[in-house]
DNA sequence: TGAACTCTGACTAACGTACCTCATTTTTTG
DNA sequence: CAAAAAATGAGGTACGTTAGTCAGAGTTCA
């Protein structure tokens, strides 16, 4: 019943425990001979290293970092929040998880928050990325002294990070757009879209995926160039509210940014509201689902994202099992009936 | 930089280490003013304790059984293997889990199962619950010895056991509901429900659902009496058929249980294809989706009832941190452009 | 005031692995 | 064949906690 222990390896390989050691552990040289005397061993008692004893003996503690944009971003507000949460009781396991936040959209000072860390202080760093040069070579660094670098949200080339946490902008264009076509029916005119700001990456591959969509499927509906809100309400309900008055065949509105608040209010002016499809799940937009102000939610769910970044830099750093499945986010779609 | 140990919390304490562990584990008597000055130290110091000398020290391994029903219905295979995965690698953490299946529908041999636990050879108990009398008897047994038991998938009355890993079905047959209403626009009409047997619990659930959105929100809409197909995919293809054929204005098809095969197969013969909306994402009904075949998709992801199952085990036999929202399974809704 | 309590401290042996040193054996090489 | 090099063994300490024993101090109560 219970569990087979390096001792039994030894004795079962009839070898010492310092050459089980070598072997487990990959030290100094063993002939190939009794490597495979141990290996045999391993594999008849089915032995598994016990971890508890294995990072007691080790007293390594693993420190992580997550640099967040500030700001209010409720988004990224939510997804700090998931992120301190998930990482408060791996402290007994170890790990330490520091979270700080850096400007928006400035790749200058995540930049010189990336070369901040002193070597050797972390054992691996998630951020939202800027794409900018300078971020770019702050990266290259950081792999060159061989640290786990996780992108998160947004994404950088793909040969600089160790690996990117977050949806497919592109496909979740396309999910908004085929869920506005199917709701529209037969009606055919325009698709209002307010945006944050087409310079954003994920913002721009929404709209370009929802284009993609609607002109393969559904030919009959067009969508408008985006109103770049930059993620500001009242920006946002002015310009839908001037292009709803300029324009008449409005049958279907995307938003797929932040700044929803300003959209809704754009729409209670109307009296006949069209389909609506917005992005990320808040305390507002699942209360404009329940009321049918809104039509459907697309998210990408934060407390994945964070307990995927913080696992994939886990299993990165130690050699711990890795399920790709569990940490890929998909792309949700809610509608009133099946909110979490 | 070093974490504090128990050591440290005596010495600020200025009491000895047994006393320190009396306090942190609750043995014997201490006095309120000497646990007080404990607990105050452990708050100064930020003591967390060090789970793997923890464990190491209590040698404890933990088991849990499974009971999965036996047959060819992909979900539970599915869900099986996602166990075994999760599993794994978690043996090296102490934990062992047996997955043991049983006839399906068939509370005698669950009944039995349950009750062939030795007390004590397991520490929690997970299955796929068939609500009969003596299974409600098994688990009030189990219960009494104190032992955690999660339902999964299929509930009993929530007195009964300790949690439920699954769907609301009611929630899910809505969100099928409003898909289809959105998906039929204006037309007016039928829609025929394939299902499995409704004297299943969930398969009921979602029929009602189902029901109770049209009836509120699409009533141009009537839901059909379901065919009762017995997860085979003959009688689907037949029974659907027949009622195409008997029946001029379908304009929508909702199935609810397995043998969506039959579903499909039944509909190649139509020249006009209503929207169709379907549970359980398999190979099948993901081909099906990419091609156009069905519109929509909506499942409970085994995955995450895997790992929900055996985290909420963990988490009621030790005192392990337990993120309920980590352990609540959603109502996944798939288009083609959101696949995982 | 003494007996019967309750609390507390000091000490120890595990748990299974990592990692170190030093000695000894075996193998390779010139 | 001897010397050098490589491989292995023996044995120890440390990691932080659990869980015990036993002795002694303090408190309560008759």
């Amino acid at each position: 019943m219970t569990r087979s222990t390096i001792h039994d390896v030894a004795r079962v390989a009839n070898v010492s425990l310092s050459t089980v050691d070598r072997v487990l552990n990959g030290r100094n040289c063993v002939r190939p001979a009794t490597r495979e005397k141990v290996e045999e061993a391993v594999r008849t008692l089915g032995y598994v290293r016990n971890s508890a004893a294995a990072n007691l003996s080790r007293k390594r503690r693993l420190r992580f970092l997550f640099l967040l944009p500030s700001g209010a971003n409720s988004f990224m507000r939510n997804l700090e929040e998931e992120v301190v949460c998930y990482a408060r009781p791996l402290a007994a396991d170890g790990i330490d998880v520091v979270v700080q936040v850096v400007p928006p959209f400035d790749g200058g000072a995540l930049c010189r928050e990336l070369d901040a860390m002193q070597p050797g202080s972390f054992d691996g760093v998630a951020f939202v990325a800027v794409d900018s040069p300078e971020v770019r070579d702050a990266v290259k660094r950081l792999r060159h002294g061989n640290l786990p670098v996780v992108t998160l949200v947004s994404d950088l080339p793909a040969e600089l990070r160790t690996h990117f946490i977050g949806i497919d902008n592109i496909w979740a264009g396309r999910t908004a757009g085929r869920l506005l076509g199917r709701f529209c029916g037969a009606a055919r005119g325009k698709i209002a879209v307010v945006a944050g700001a087409m310079m954003m990456q994920d913002h721009a591959a929404r709209y370009s995926g929802f284009r993609q969509v609607l002109a393969e499927d559904f030919p009959h509906l067009e969508a408008l160039p985006p109103i770049e809100a930059l993620d500001d309400a009242e920006r946002a309900e002015a310009g839908l509210s001037a292009l709803l008055q300029s324009t008449d065949d409005v049958v279907g509105i995307y938003s797929l940014g932040a700044g929803n608040r300003g959209v809704v209010a754009a729409l209670r002016k109307l009296e006949d509201v069209p389909p609506v499809v917005v992005h990320e799940l808040t305390e507002h937009s699942r209360r404009w689902l329940l009321a049918g102000t809104i039509d459907a939610v697309i998210r990408q769910d934060p407390a994945r994202e964070a307990r995927s970044a913080v696992r994939t830099l886990l299993s990165m750093s130690q050699g711990k099992p890795f399920h790709k499945e569990e940490n890929c986010v998909g792309i949700e779609i809610f509608l009133r009936d099946n909110l979490p």
